[in-house]
DNA sequence: TTAGGGTTAG
């Protein structure tokens, strides 16, 4: 087939041939054909089909599914649709054109409802039905349709067809059946890279990392798609660092493939995961110099890269550059997160309204954002409001994930008798997030009784996750009840878990560094405990005192401050003040809560070195100026 | 015609 633009520099010429011979079939088929791939061609596509009619042009099998297809890429499924109602005797060809439509708009049910009338009516599926339709078999929840739809392929000979076969292979891996598509890999006569690239995605997707990283280097032809496949495989895999290497990699010179927008989007992830700002703002950089930044899902991608990198004001910026048709809901919530997640409760107040006025309607993840800037700026009535006005105004069914956060909100507050009566008279079952909510809060205010409850919950819900049996482990240290810390501890002991162990990282000079608690194996470890060493006095001078509950165990008090020097945020924070100019802000990232000492010390550290700090821990963002936190101490 | 994808709580 010629090229898109030879087509249409045909289209003159069509047309005026048509002008000349209106009854002439072929020609409509022709325009119809070029107009299916170009954009913005509904209005002459509709005067096109009225004149069809005006002149009496027979419908014949091509020439309907063609014009099926045009108003199908339009977005005009309606009209598609009703040339298949209407039409005495459609053909396959009108089927398939229909079923690539619901296919492009991404609605597996339709395009399966479709598929199911196109049996009952008696034609036979082709290669050119079977991609469309495995493809929303893949999406899916359950595989048994997609089997249902193999035994048809197999039945028809097709399922070694190279299109089909790929589509099958690609089925199996979305449900996770890595199983059934890499036999079907194996008797592949011929290997596409599709076939390659999916079941690649699939073993990503699984988490079976070694296995993907073997057949992209046995695969003969690497695309754009088997690198991206590998970038995002590792950035759904917690790799952040190969996700990056390996979009270096690409786009060194020799590669011949180069990154594309789908490619930018599934790398910048990978840098808000790493807080790694430097890089993200490059990637951005190469975006803009490509022009993909102009494409909505990259503009919202940088938007949450650079609010998870620590700057606020660049996510803003991004935001802002948006043009107001392409603000969807999506984009509207990641800033709405984006406020949330660095305290400012206030403005993702704001966002929300702005949204509502510009008529985009909000959505489950608008109200997990909202709420959860309510809940860490202690809005707890504005918070609650907006809670009840879910279902009754905006019809959002509240989920797991919105009750956790109203128990939070008023857990954070002191409100945890309120709490837990909104837990025992939920509609649903509450989940592991609804417990560890009220957990955190029962932390925060010292209520044994309460944590006892969450806990025991807990510890059935989520067998596996050491953090819980830690927080009440703490809690119990600080009320001094060793016997139930040893007891607990010893549980952890013998369930094999580890508490994860304390780790900060901060960017400098586009090079991340990493500190463990108490880690001496850096460089300047000498250096950096050197100062840590002078801060307390002159911390104590500006009127700091440590707080020895946050280390515990069960020793002397000089013990516990010693420890607390040696926290992972402290280390970061320290190696940055040595490293970085003058004045310049500091960026920490830390993989799990930051502690209350450390918490208190990056206030004072702030104020001495005039510095910035701004700190990423596992819920949320701290900013240090001048001796205060934008938390206000809430969190 | 198939393959890679942005926002989500404690």
């Amino acid at each position: 087939m010629p090229l898109l633009p030879e087509l249409q520099k045909e289209l003159p010429a069509l047309l005026r041939s048509l002008h000349q011979s209106p009854t002439q079939p072929l020609l409509y088929s022709s325009i119809f054909r070029i107009l299916t791939r170009t954009q913005n061609s509904l209005r002459r596509g509709q005067q096109l089909h009225a004149l069809l009619l005006l002149h009496g042009v027979c419908l014949d099998p091509i020439l309907s599914a063609r014009l099926a297809s045009m108003y199908a890429s339009s977005g005009d499924l309606r009209s598609s649709s009703l040339l298949l109602l209407n039409h005495p005797d459609p053909s396959s060809l009108l089927f398939n054109s229909l079923i690539r439509g619901h296919s492009l708009r991404g609605i597996p049910t339709d395009v399966l409802s479709t598929f199911h009338a196109m049996l009952s009516r008696c034609h036979f599926p082709d290669h050119f039905t079977y991609p469309f339709v495995l493809k929303a078999c893949a999406d899916l929840p359950s595989p048994s349709t997609g089997t249902a739809v193999h035994s048809l392929c197999l039945r028809q000979g097709l399922e070694l067809d190279c299109y089909v076969g790929s589509s099958l292979i690609n089925m199996y891996a979305k449900c996770g059946d890595l199983r059934s598509a890499h036999r079907l890999f194996d008797v592949m006569p011929v290997r596409d890279s599709s076939s390659w690239n999916a079941l690649i995605a699939g073993y990503m997707m699984v988490g079976a990392v070694k296995v993907a990283e073997h057949l992209f280097d046995e695969m003969p032809k690497r695309n754009v798609i088997s690198w991206t496949a590998m970038i995002s495989g590792y950035t759904q895999n917690g790799s952040a660092d190969r996700a990056l290497k390996v979009f270096d990699e690409m786009r060194k010179e020799g590669t011949e493939v180069n990154p594309n927008w789908v490619t930018v989007i599934s790398v910048l992830p990978a840098c808000a995961h790493s807080a790694a700002l430097d890089q993200g703002e490059s990637i951005h950089e190469y975006a803009r110099s490509m022009g993909f930044d102009s494409h909505p899902i990259v503009q919202i991608a940088l938007v949450g890269m650079y609010a998870k990198c620590g700057s606020l004001l660049k996510a803003h910026h991004c935001f802002d550059q948006i043009p107001e048709k392409n603000k969807s809901v999506v984009a509207w919530n990641t800033m709405i997160t984006a406020y949330s997640s660095h305290g400012r409760g206030e403005e993702a107040v704001s966002s929300f309204e702005k949204m509502i006025s510009s008529g985009i309607h909000p959505d489950a993840v608008s109200f997990t954002g909202l709420l959860s800037g309510c809940s860490h700026s202690g809005l707890v009535d504005q918070g609650l409001k907006y809670f009840d006005s879910m279902s009754s105004v905006y019809s959002v069914e509240p989920t797991h994930e919105h009750y956790a956060c109203l128990v939070d909100l008023l857990g954070r507050a002191g409100q945890l008798e309120k709490a837990m009566k909104i837990i025992n008279q939920m509609k649903i079952d509450p989940g592991p997030s609804i417990w560890g909510a009220l957990l955190s809060a029962c932390r925060i205010h010292r209520n044994l009784e309460l944590a006892e409850i969450a806990a025991k919950r807990l510890f059935v819900l989520e067998p596996g996750n050491s953090g819980n049996y830690i927080l009440l482990s703490n809690m119990y240290a600080e009320a001094k009840n060793w016997e139930k810390v040893k007891k607990l501890r010893s549980l952890l002991r013998e369930k094999g878990m580890k508490k994860s162990p304390g780790c900060s990282w901060s960017e400098i000079n586009g090079e991340s560094y990493s500190f463990f608690t108490g880690d001496t194996s850096h460089q300047q470890a000498a250096e950096i405990y050197r100062l840590l060493k002078d801060l307390p006095e002159k911390m104590k001078i500006e009127g700091y005192a440590p707080d020895t509950s946050y280390v515990l165990h069960d020793v002397s008090e000089e013990e516990k401050e010693c420890n607390l020097a040696a926290h992972s945020e402290k280390l970061a924070i320290a190696f940055g003040i040595l490293n970085t100019i003058p004045g310049t802000t500091l960026r920490v990232t830390k993989n799990l809560r930051i502690c209350g000492d450390c918490h208190t010390a990056a206030k004072f550290i702030s104020k001495i070195y005039e510095r910035e700090i701004i700190v990423r821990d596992v819920s949320r963002f701290h900013h240090f100026r001048d001796g205060v936190c934008s938390c206000r101490d809430y969190w």
